[in-house]
DNA sequence: ATTCGCAAGAATATATGATATTATTCATAT
DNA sequence: ATATGAATAATATCATATATTCTTGCGAAT
């Protein structure tokens, strides 16, 4: 996520994916190369190459010969999401807890002190801040990780996170209060190595958040 | 892996992949562009395509500026290898257990029969039926989890599949008998539609696994 | 009249070789 | 030994050529 990106091809992955998890492409949209071309200022090569790289880590589905396409959102896709997210998450934050030294607790203390403040001004109605509370959302989710010792089970996870954020994104579900109270059990359960509360809560906290998401995908008017 | 492939970067994807994993190309490798070009008589576009997907599956690093390098191995890596396949294939395999029908007993049934065919050729001394083996063994593990209704768990998990196959090809680990011997646990306690006896299995399956290979990497005097 | 089959043309994806950038190497000087 | 800088090698990017799929329109058959 860094600003300084050397490389077209670097600059144009890093582009399109956040075009996709935000929905300035939208779900099953056909991705044309020419289209793209002009759009992201890059060389059919190039957009091949980014675009093969998002269909392995499935935000494109790439149709031989037939070109590539927005990865389509669904229910079910969403809940294979959220308990994927579970699965890896849950295991990372147990390993992370029982191996995390002092540095881990540090770092985790800084990223929730950031995440809590930025909760709270949207709490009072500040949305300006949305970009931000998602991206300390996200800092205080990898934290809590940061120590499981698996640099595949981070990938992994990261991949996921991404990709259940887009449904989030797009279903525009912010859970206020009651998602600031989970983020803050999780924290203390952490910090007192307690790791069965901890994974018990960031479970619920997922599950929540996808009942929250079902909803909303449920009573939209517009498809997606 | 159907052998009519109609593309050239989709067959020199396969063909590079498969070298990876079965060592053709060592870990660490410089994948200098003009020598696969040659190897696989493909320009550099397309070869760059085919890496950057690697890359993203992780057979591959890819250094900005610097080119591209076959993914090394090491100790750690197998171990998170592992326990990652375990975290993945066991909750696949509970949810396959609790929901799959009478197509998924008779895949499975198949499945464990061929396998369990050629093990006993192995057993017999026959070495030639080593990817033929392979494969089987594959088969027969996909075939406990199919019904797991997660197309994304089932992604994740062929991916993690093939880079632990990588370190079993590396280390040319055969448990023979024993492999055989927990093959047919998993199998029965599955039909009997015992998901924790089955998990279980499985989870020392792979943990027998990993240790058999970590020893084979630890006394060998070439290093990897 | 409607559906189906099929060819010609348009649109699009795939693949290649050429060019521009960037890293590495190696000789030379400090 | 370290630093400097030209020569070399490799990568990143592009524009273009080739192959494939999609579309359209026409005519034949039901």
């Amino acid at each position: 996520m860094s600003s300084t990106m050397n490389t077209v091809g670097a600059t144009t992955y890093e582009r399109i994916k956040h075009d996709i998890i935000f929905g300035n492409l939208a779900p099953g949209a056909k991705l044309k190369l020419e289209s793209l071309r002009e759009r992201y200022a890059a060389s059919v090569s190039t957009l091949r190459e980014t675009l093969n790289r998002l269909a392995s880590e499935g935000f494109v589905d790439a149709a031989e010969q037939r070109g590539f396409f927005v990865r389509p959102v669904s229910e079910s896709d969403l809940t294979e999401i959220a308990n994927l997210r579970i699965l890896l998450e849950c295991s990372a934050l147990e390993t992370s807890i029982a191996a995390g030294d002092a540095d881990w607790e540090g770092n985790l203390v800084a990223a929730h002190h950031k995440l809590h403040k930025v909760e709270q001004q949207m709490l009072a109605g500040d949305e300006t801040q949305k970009e931000l509370w998602k991206r300390y959302d996200w800092e205080f989710h990898l934290a809590l990780i940061q120590a499981c010792n698996s640099l595949n089970l981070l990938s992994l996870h990261a991949t996921i996170f991404d990709k259940y954020l887009r449904y989030q994104i797009l279903l525009l579900t912010y859970r206020g209060q009651i998602a600031m109270d989970e983020h803050r059990t999780m924290f203390d359960a952490a910090l007192a190595r307690d790791t069965v509360k901890a994974s018990a809560a960031l479970e619920t906290h997922i599950r929540a958040g996808l009942n929250h998401a079902l909803a909303a995908m449920a009573d939209r008017k517009t498809p997606l």
